[in-house]
DNA sequence: AATGAATGAGACTTCATTCAT
DNA sequence: AATGAATGAAGTCTCATTCAT
């Protein structure tokens, strides 16, 4: 993850992974058998760090507090905040767009989360009355915004004021179920 | 622009890209110099592309048609539209996050795109009677909406519907708006 | 054998070797040594096998049904024949090119079956009446027949039929002795 | 040819072919696009030699002059032969065991001088006034005790007195003539 | 006697870049 | 302006061998 936060997929080469763990070339292989292969557990990895940290807040609350959860567990740059998590992450989606093995495990957490996204932004709508109708287009734009903020931040450091992506995507949020 | 599109900026070989445009390697480092300085050329051809079809649909309109329009250039998958464009957008954002060179363009591309968000959202505002100082986190959250929206349908086709970015984004500008 | 007659020498891992016997890797290096000694090792056996096929059937008779025997060993395809053995000599036999040790042990092996065939070709001109000077060319163009029918068997099957070499070989046997 | 005569397939590597071709290793690959290519093209240019010799030979004369003229161009150690030419054939003939597209070259080459062998075997029995039959088995088996001397010669070299070869199989081509 | 993780050299291959023509 | 052969570094991957357990 280090590695290929830093330096991307394609640049990050198995030498480097290995000497940053301590350990000779090939053993890298030896455990993950190729390149692509060690790009997949990351996946895997990122995914479940993400689910463990909005696991980790979310058991009660209502549908509001647990979307907002949600949210910051993807985007606070607080307490638990992983910039490297973020840069792989993102160096994961650049490659997902290419690589049909990588794209199978990365679409797999986007349905995840675009499906949490979803519930809850539903149960808040009915929770105040209205129609969750839009939940679905909601979640959908509010799955994008995550993404986005990731890749901005990543891409475009300083183009947007920094701690702006967990404040602006609620304030998304919440204007969807207001305006509702 | 086709070959980056395809397989992304590390795996286009100068030879490919000469290949696709019928023509021999050599001549491609003669006016290219370096194949860094072809993926800068990219991404300004590329800005040009976008705000070519912006500047062809907005010229006139409420601030809100002019918010619709700019989220429409971006977004719809109408008319004009072309998903290598959105392929080669997103293998340009992958490579603003290692390389200092791009990034800069690319930054400049997108901090572009936020002013002019961030100026009609606030006009769209003002003109309704409302306080525009959400119109900054609101172009924040626009913005990475949209790059969202680019990397989802580049990276995990089929997850959201096709179709549903323009529409979901322009949910939330008007959620935006009416919640104000 | 099973691996090398499948593989070649230099394909076949001793990964793969250990896993044929059911074992793990190191084991095969603290029994053998190295790759090299394997190969030597197989050499043997595989002389050892012709060897017994040869003596198993030859304890009496004339020279003409000796030689028979022996022709018979090396190239019948009826019972107690083998493909695999054909494809690792074949595969001991590119490798005795290279290394001194496997040569060594190779050629062993051709010069026991070359003075073989010469003494029962002379007996049997001798028991014919004949001059056995041309048991000496004889010999060593039965034993390159020989070696020859492995090669094409293994490196060029379908170009003779299945089955010819064993009839051929004798005939060239016969021609041999009824023309001296 | 010099490489893979040396130190055979495996063993040949592309920078010590390149070396010795006075080249840097990248152009081998740019002209040949693979190593198996050049081990293709390599039997294709000893079966060419081969040929080259046959018929700078062969224009005239009888059957039999024309059949001895064949087994000397594979066999004859005198004016115009290379032992490195044999080795590499070796070399190929062991590749070509495990490699299908080795395999079809190689099978071609050795159907064309199978066909050659039994058409003037056939011939020279005409001529003599003889039966024929034995043309079939008998050209199998010079084409095993041809490719058999090729590969004794390199794999057991001493074993067989040099020079051995082109006599040995004269007497057997002349033993299946003379008692038929 | 046996396991299997670990090492590190070396293989093939790709490719940006150069340059004579 | 254009070609394409040539270079050489760097990459992924394989594998014989070692060794702690």
């Amino acid at each position: 993850m280090r590695v290929m936060a830093d330096r991307g997929y394609e640049r990050a080469s198995i030498k480097q992974i290995a000497s940053e763990a301590g350990v000779a070339s090939g053993i890298v292989h030896y455990h993950f058998g190729s390149k692509q292969k060690i790009l997949v557990a990351l996946v895997e990895e990122l995914s479940e760090r993400i689910r463990g940290r909005y696991e980790g807040a979310s058991h009660y609350g209502s549908h509001r507090e647990k979307l907002f959860a949600l949210l910051d567990a993807h985007l606070a740059l607080g307490e638990g905040s992983d910039p490297q998590v973020v840069a792989a992450w993102v160096a994961v989606g650049a490659e997902a767009v290419g690589q049909p093995e990588v794209r199978e495990v990365y679409a797999q957490q986007v349905a995840r989360t675009v499906e949490a996204l979803r519930t809850h932004l539903a149960g808040w709508l009915v929770s105040e009355g209205k129609d969750p109708a839009r939940s679905e287009p909601g979640a959908a734009a509010l799955m994008a915004a995550i993404e986005g903020a990731y890749q901005l931040s990543a891409a475009a450091p300083g183009v947007l004021p920094s701690g702006y992506a967990a404040p602006s995507v609620r304030l998304l949020a919440t204007s969807l179920v207001d305006s509702a």
